[in-house]
DNA sequence: AACCCGGGGAT
DNA sequence: ATCCCAGGGTT
């Protein structure tokens, strides 16, 4: 209550704060700016598309490798709607959050259909897995429209910058209302591609979430969180709950020529769309083996416990699973789809990829080490 | 508004 | 162990 007090006067005496200069951002980034591929080529709303669909909540340095890999499997829209959902999801294996993958090929087929992407923030935010940012994104970095997309590094800037002490998620829309009043002047309005990126590269190279460097800042000057020594504590979130743990038991069944039995997992919900290894379904209370053993795919086969459990932190929850395996007896039929251990590597999710490991080190296996 | 959805790197 | 990352969809 006091400190709004106080503020409320201090903004009825004192000069408004001084905008922070975007030319001054900009000739920083035109010295300093990061050597990205996606950054590399003319701007092409595909591979920018890409790029920011990849980006969400993933790390430049796991992105860059990917996203070459994908270009050259799919180098244009017209081939990533084209390729059947297999491809797509084989591509994008271990990247995570797959409704991403799965949003990707819808929008490249909605895209296709109307012949060519959008160059409005409206018409792209209308897009499957595209929201208010890859919108903003896209809409700025391959068209030049001069809005600013709110990520975590422009989250974080705007609100050491302005010194915004309200908490996250509630001070999101006050934070976009600062940084767009940036990018209205010039000559950011000049340059908004380049703007939106200076403010990324800001984010992620000097304004970073813990020992900000500020004495390197282009606004250090007029930095509102640095004058007051708050920036580093910018910007406040509210508390996270704790994750709860749950356990699974999975069945590893190989067939004679050492393959193994695989199943599409429902194309909605956890791990959507991807392949798995078949398993009773994740919950907090454990289960008994009788009860574990009505989810088996072959009930009638040598299953035998495998020693240890594979662990997999979700956003949401901690995941513990036990493995059983065994081998297929012959004449028996079972549904799914058979890989070899170096194929099944290449297209599981990091969850299964860990069974597979547990699997591997009790020799159950053939591992893929050659 | 609340909840769900991966994986990896830095600290 | 915790935080963070160029977030979006569903209900």
């Amino acid at each position: 209550m006091i400190r709004v007090a106080l503020r409320r006067l201090a903004a009825s005496v004192l000069p408004p704060d001084p905008l922070p200069s975007a030319g001054d951002l900009l000739a920083w980034y035109d010295r300093h700016r990061r050597a990205l591929p996606w950054r590399e080529a003319a701007r092409d709303p595909y591979r920018i598309w890409l790029s920011e669909v990849m980006l969400q909540q993933t790390t430049v340095a796991a992105v860059a490798p990917r996203w070459r890999r994908f270009l050259a499997r799919f180098p244009t829209v017209a081939a990533l709607a084209a390729a059947p959902w297999e491809a797509v999801a084989e591509e994008w294996a271990g990247l995570g959050y797959y409704a991403r993958a799965r949003n990707l090929h819808a929008c490249a087929q909605a895209v296709v259909a109307r012949g060519g992407f959008p160059d409005t923030v409206e018409g792209l935010r209308a897009l499957p897995g595209i929201g208010a940012y890859t919108a903003a994104a896209v809409a700025a970095i391959a068209f030049g429209r001069p809005v600013v997309p709110l990520d975590g590094n422009v989250e974080r800037v705007t609100a050491r910058v302005a010194a915004v002490e309200e908490a996250l998620p509630g001070a999101r829309p006050r934070l976009a209302a600062l940084a767009q009043g940036w990018m209205a002047q010039a000559p950011a309005r000049e340059r908004p591609a380049d703007f939106v990126q200076a403010l990324f590269d800001l984010g992620a190279t000097i304004c970073v979430p813990r020992s900000p460097a500020c004495v390197l800042c282009p606004w250090q000057a007029g930095c509102a969180g640095r004058i007051s020594g708050i920036a580093p504590l910018l910007p406040r979130k509210a508390p996270k709950p704790a994750r709860p743990l749950k356990r699974g038991v999975h069945f590893l069944l190989s067939d004679s020529a050492g393959r193994l039995l695989l199943r599409r997992r429902p194309p909605s919900g956890l791990l959507g769309g991807m392949l798995g290894i078949p398993g009773t379904p994740w919950r907090e209370e454990g289960w008994s083996t009788e009860e574990a053993m009505a989810h088996a795919p072959l009930a009638s086969a040598n299953w035998r416990a495998l020693p240890g459990e594979a662990k997999h932190g979700f956003t949401h929850f901690e995941l513990r699973m036990a493995l059983l395996a065994a081998t297929l007896p012959p004449g028996a039929a079972v549904e799914g789809e058979w890989l070899t251990p170096a194929a099944a590597a290449q297209a599981l999710p990091g969850a299964m990829q860990r069974l597979l490991a547990l699997a591997e080190a009790a020799g159950a296996v053939a591992s893929d080490t050659a």
